[in-house]
DNA sequence: TCTGGGGTCCTAGGACCC
DNA sequence: TCTGGGGTCCTAGGACCC
């Protein structure tokens, strides 16, 4: 018997961290809003029962836009923009603080609504996912719109989805008609609806890899359909340009992965002004052991011991440096973990101001509570 | 007016082992 | 006795994603 052909949808939530604000302060909707920055902005309840909120033009400092609502975005304004050029973008955009609180527990909602219905979920992060429809009777628009449906029952909120027989496309598609769209394709789409596409819309092309293709005059996806191999395995390598040429046919064999390991749990902190080494000892040595601390917290709680301790750092002129260090066993200790981060930032030059500081566990184990006392005992007989 | 915080995957050289 | 080849671990950096 032939296999069905894989059917793999793309729910994309829709301006999330800005739907989510909305819904508390529904009086916003329609208006250019963003989210980000340090959270010394929470709106004002004053007397007579509204909200007074804070204005973009009103920030100062270091920070970037994570989120803003389409309103905003129509000013110019998007994810990962400075937060000051923003503020010269829309002025008059409302700034709110992020609740990551708030939207992990919405994205908690919408997932587990989507998976009462299709449970073969790939979590790709607090916002989107993808679903392996194939085994499902359903007619792909009827399960699409009983999925969305779900959605807004259980969060308010809208998403975006797409289907296609694989990620790579799904991915794409899911993002044609946003917000609160629905787009199905099939291979035989690819040539009209993701062609024209720039190769920037590809999962997995980022700024550089775009920006040397233009330099070689392929800037959608059309051309880099047609590119001669030999000039992007001159360019790219063997490996990716192979990849390069999979994607831009709409090819991907990609399974979706319903479960997965955490691989490393991190922390890590950009400072209100550059600090020196020297100078700021003091400061930048209590930074350095609460993040150490927190991290061991976060181990802890999720139930993980890590081997490889790394840190990471970021100067002044933005240039970033790692170390890191493997223990002979794995701890999720914090003194243990400070001692180790430690040895890492005597291997690293301190002579320019730092601007960030990060600490890494990798290497991960589950714990004896979390992965059964038989798992442990086996671990120490290999041992 | 420079550019957050949390991740994954890939590459590449050297060490070390068989 | 001018020096293979494969496998794995460790470390560092970089591209990319949400």
């Amino acid at each position: 018997m032939n296999p069905r052909p894989r059917r793999v949808a793309h729910l994309d939530m829709d301006a999330f961290y800005a739907s989510v604000e909305l819904l508390r302060y529904p009086e916003l909707r329609g208006q250019p809003v963003v989210i980000g920055g340090r959270n010394d902005h929470q709106p004002v309840m004053q007397a007579d029962g509204t909200y007074a909120y804070s204005r973009l033009r009103d920030y100062v400092g270091r920070g970037v836009i994570t989120t803003s609502t389409y309103e905003a975005r129509a000013l110019g304004v998007f994810s990962a923009m400075g937060m000051m050029k923003a503020a010269k973008l829309a002025p008059d955009a409302v700034l709110l603080p992020t609740d990551f609180d708030a939207y992990r527990r919405y994205s908690r909602m919408f997932k587990a609504a989507v998976t009462a219905i299709v449970p073969e979920m790939e979590d790709r992060g607090i916002d989107e996912i993808y679903l392996d429809l194939t085994d499902h009777d359903d007619d792909t628009r009827a399960l699409a719109l009983r999925i969305k449906q779900a959605v807004r029952d259980a969060t308010g909120l809208s998403c975006s989805i797409g289907v296609a027989p694989n990620k790579l496309l799904a991915k794409i598609c899911s993002d044609l008609e946003k917000p609160d769209g629905l787009t199905i394709l099939d291979h035989a789409d690819v040539a009209h609806r993701i062609w024209p596409l720039p190769v920037r819309k590809i999962n997995g092309i980022g700024p550089k890899a775009a920006e040397k293709l233009a330099k070689l005059d392929i800037r959608i996806i059309e051309e880099l359909a047609h590119a001669d191999l030999g000039l992007l395995q001159k360019h790219f390598g063997r490996t990716y340009a192979e990849w390069l040429h999979r994607v831009s046919h709409g090819i991907d064999d990609r399974p979706v992965v319903t479960s997965s390991e955490p691989k490393s749990i991190s922390r890590e902190t950009t400072f209100e002004r550059d600090l020196h080494a020297k100078h700021d000892r003091e400061i930048l040595s209590g930074i350095f052991t609460r993040l150490c601390t927190r991290l061991a917290e976060d181990l802890q709680r999720k139930g993980y011991v890590g081997r490889t301790i790394g840190i990471k750092l970021r100067y002044e002129d933005f240039k970033t440096v790692t170390r890191d260090l493997s223990l002979p066993a794995a701890t999720a200790d914090a003194t243990a973990i400070r001692r180790a981060a430690g040895e890492c930032l005597k291997r690293v030059p301190l002579q320019k101001r730092l601007r960030l500081l990060g600490v890494r566990v990798s290497t991960l184990s589950k714990t004896a509570a979390a992965s059964g006392a038989v798992d442990v005992f086996q671990g120490q007989l290999a041992l």
